[in-house]
DNA sequence: AGAAGTTTTGACCATATGGTCAAGTTCACG
DNA sequence: CGTGAACTTGACCATATGGTCAAAACTTCT
């Protein structure tokens, strides 16, 4: 998307310092609920040095969404279709908590551009998520022929990893609201997603 | 919340088309996302018409929220902890698939505001959710100590029974690219989830 | 030091938006 | 039908907001 990366060490800076402000005011407020100015406070820059790095509010949101593209799809990468099935799956469900935990910011700009209808993101997820999603499903549906796992649709099985994994970070309030505050969700959810997913999985 | 139901005729009227109007508008494009004049045009009424049945645009957003809630939590309190424990829960998650069907615009009203960080529900989660969560807890946790299902935490639990159904509503963008246009996400939904459910409490 | 970039900003603009108001229109009912 | 109440709206206002620009301040490099 970016034709050149920042070349001088100011700029390496500063784009850096605005992209993680946006991201951190985005996430919670959304791309309309967002004005340039808590972003351009939160960055310690002035509205007009921000649009100097940036042509627009758009553009900034675009860069991040990009960005958080392939940060989201690698643990589904990572998946060997050569590794032990059952300690493959539960991998990706672990890279997933920890992604929610140290990333939920990202987690919920992702989440509220999705529930949006993804304006911005729907090529990406044509040309992206679905061809990705397709070749691991066609593995874990190997596994499953091969009686190496339980039977169960590999599509509805790595949406509920997604959902599982990413309340914690999305719906974090409401978590921490009915558990109240002596509580570690994510350590938690940890426990409980690998035991879930581990009786779920077993041939 | 509202002191007086509406009156007369065209009242009830048009304070439904407003909410009705709102939460299309709302759903999508989140509160601050969407404008008075949207709302307006979707209701077929004119700005200060709009203004005429609520003192504002976060008055509208207050009602619908506070509708929202009991919706929401109706299909737990349903859950009996006469019945049969298997059944009660299985019951409870095919409730929920179905509400995420048929109101999936509520779903993603409630979701972003949640994600948002719940500014006008932070009361609401503490006083309406914790304490019916913690009496059907306790139902849960009495089933596993009788052996009747199998031993698994049981707010996790009632967590991820949320996010599985209601991802299907909030994420139908994501589901449907994955899954290509084919496929009926809600029907696949109902037996994928009845099976994982099924198979997950068998004590 | 001083020229040549690079970065920063105060002042400004056009538009969008939540909300008001007085005047007009429609409705319910005796 | 007439009258008072309920409803509707065009015009308007104040503020917020994305974005521009020319000039100033700062860096870099010789």
């Amino acid at each position: 998307m970016n034709a050149h990366p920042p070349k001088t060490r100011i700029q390496r800076k500063n784009t850096e310092a605005i992209l993680n402000a946006a991201l951190e005011v985005f996430s919670r407020q959304g791309f309309r609920g967002s004005t340039l100015d808590q972003i351009a406070t939160e960055a310690g820059l002035s509205k007009p040095n921000l649009l100097y790095y940036y042509p627009s509010k758009e553009a900034i949101h675009v860069t991040l969404l990009s960005r958080l593209m392939d940060t989201w799809l690698d643990p589904l990468r990572e998946m060997d279709a050569q590794g032990d099935p059952v300690e493959e799956i539960l991998g990706y469900v672990r890279r997933k908590v920890e992604l929610s935990r140290d990333y939920p910011r990202e987690s919920r700009l992702f989440a509220q551009e999705i529930i949006q209808g993804a304006p911005r993101m729907q090529a990406a997820l044509e040309t992206d998520l679905k061809p990705l999603v397709d070749a691991k499903t066609a593995i874990i549906r190997q596994w499953i022929a091969q009686g190496r796992i339980a039977s169960i649709d590999p599509y509805h099985l790595i949406f509920s990893i997604w959902a599982l994994t990413q309340q914690y970070a999305d719906f974090d309030v409401q978590v921490r609201a009915v558990l109240g505050p002596v509580h570690d969700p994510f350590e938690e959810a940890q426990g409980f997603l690998e035991a879930m997913f581990r009786k779920l999985l077993a041939p």
